[in-house]
DNA sequence: CTGAAAGCGCTTACAG
DNA sequence: CTGAAAGCGCTTACAG
């Protein structure tokens, strides 16, 4: 078996130019009919496909889209590569994905990665709010650097990074965090704690805690520190911060949970506690948990489409790619908030 | 700002040919200390890294490797992912993934697509049992020409493909199975059902349909038809058979079901009939649920590490890259059962 | 409508 | 230890 079949080969096959292969490879200019067919046949015939690499080299972009995630054993981003795949093949596209494990210098190798690779656009979720003041400067001018030398379009997905003119599709926390809050308030609580992150790092965290704040305020409600909790957004960090929230004297009487993780380190704790949700103590988390909801278990919580924002992710880049100079777009998804028992 | 920096405006710049700037780059051949220093700071001032597609066009291998899954938005296969990426950044590699919805044509087109793309290896969980006699004849044929054509190594996860002389890692699903029913009838259940799929279409199906009827046997059960069902490893399908399980006159008592979905399907209509697992019908599952878990609703499982998986399969790639002529591997892993309360 | 030639940005014998 | 030159497999002006 020969090594690789190249244009030349089906060139010579068909008895055309490399030029005229080319061209109805890419349907580029106009070839007769009757060349094009004799040329498709000995293609199909031959089963032949164009080096990608040989392509991207002169067509100086590859076919290829980067999407880095935080992480991926999460479900969320789980969800959201599965709605960028869904667009991804009508456009005969391959995603280059990465993990940054929500660590800075992975994340900057990632984009250096991203570069070399001259993808035809980015969809990407910064692993930290890099424009804000607690990120090292030279962090941020790193990266700042690293986007401005990506040349392809960049559309953010799920975390801002305000002052930077780029596409970008997030949920509206602040909004469903608000409802959430709103719908423990009319309910009676007055004692309501949120387990979220510390807001400098995170500005996911600012704009959840703003939705809460906001709530209490409209209600005249007083928005106590102690039962403020920065967490990580993590599973453990969550569950050691709800065994201490549990154990206060004077301890809300209900509790938002700002991620799926937070919320899954919560219910631990208040099962491990021998505590039932919503009779000892409620809660409404934001994200679904599947399984939860599955057996009737009554968790209420904010929902986030994240298939929906991959698939509105791949569509923003697909636009942009297309009009290039059209201003840039910012979708803000509305979440409800699902209540089933409180 | 210059287009992108290239080769020879590094070699320029520190006033040296490309070939060393080359085999500075690559650590190839021999270059005098003084001459690395000096390119070795002109690459670091430019930031300049080389362009990938003009890489893998000389080297006639890129750096990236194939990642074919049938799905994205099942945790097992994200946690697949991150096991995969947990490897894959020490080896400078890059991760081009493509997921196939189960679904034979995207599966042919992803092979098709990793082979244009070069890729260094190919981590492959296929959308079907191709081997199996079910599949139809011409489909086996493309399958096997385009896992011939790609000539890199290709490791097989989590489903087999008889025959075809490759590496791979998978779960002994016939002994996690086998151990959960023996589990189930040392309990005194004699009626135990299952909810698997089709043998002919899934090879998963067969080996852990094995290990059902294996413990049955052995412990002098027979094994009755009616308690079998075939789903699709899908939630709803697993609902509504489910509900067909629970409303049979003479029920079994036990159920094994197959996989995370099969589960989750058989245990919201398990809920939704007002009825609990394990007090009125029993249940072991493929795969832990880690909300139900943590919630303390004590379902038991067969316990797959995805992510481990994921890892063990890098590891293999990494290897079979380096020795490409050692005999082929297959490891098997023992999955352990853990049981909550029966 | 078609083809010869140059070029994309690297690597790799080959020669020194 | 270093460099000039050819080549990887495509695309794209340019010319006809």
């Amino acid at each position: 078996m020969a090594d690789q079949l190249t244009i030349s080969d089906i060139a010579s096959k068909a008895g055309v130019s490399k030029t005229t292969v080319s061209r109805v490879l890419n349907n580029s200019a106009s070839v007769k009919k009757a060349t094009r067919d004799k040329v498709l046949a000995v293609i199909q015939r031959e089963n032949y496909s164009p080096s990608s690499a040989a392509r991207s080299l002169s067509k100086r972009v590859s076919d290829t889209i980067g999407v880095i995630v935080p992480q991926l054993n999460n479900p969320f981003f789980g969800e959201i590569l599965s709605g960028i795949t869904e667009i991804l093949d009508a456009y005969n596209l391959t995603m280059l994905c990465m993990s940054t494990d929500d660590n800075i210098e992975k994340d900057l190798a990632s984009l250096a990665n991203i570069k070399n690779h001259q993808v035809r656009g980015l969809l990407y979720t910064p692993a930290v709010d890099y424009v804000s003041s607690y990120v090292d400067k030279y962090d941020r001018k790193r990266v700042l650097s690293l986007l401005h030398k990506i040349r392809a379009p960049i559309v953010l997905m799920d975390r801002q990074l305000k002052g930077l003119d780029l596409d970008g599709i997030f949920f509206d926390d602040t909004k469903g965090v608000y409802n959430a809050t709103k719908a423990l308030i009319d309910k009676g609580h007055t004692k309501i704690g949120i387990i979220n992150a510390p807001l400098g790092e995170w500005s996911l965290a600012r704009i959840r805690q703003k939705g809460f704040a906001d709530a209490m305020r409209d209600a005249g409600l007083p928005v106590e520190q102690r039962y403020i909790f920065a967490g990580d957004y993590r599973m453990s960090k969550s569950y050691e911060l709800s065994k201490e929230l549990l154990a206060m004297k004077d301890r809300p009487t209900a509790v938002i949970t700002c991620n799926n993780w937070t919320s899954m380190g919560f219910l631990k704790a208040v099962h491990e506690c021998g505590e039932s949700v919503p009779e000892d103590i409620s809660c409404i988390g934001l994200d679904r948990i599947e399984a939860l909801d599955i057996v009737g278990l009554n968790f209420n919580f904010i929902e986030r489409d994240a298939v929906y924002m991959g698939k509105k992710a791949m569509e923003l880049l697909i636009n942009r790619i297309a009009f290039p100079d059209r201003p840039k777009q910012n979708i803000l998804i509305d979440p409800p908030v699902v209540i089933r028992k409180l």
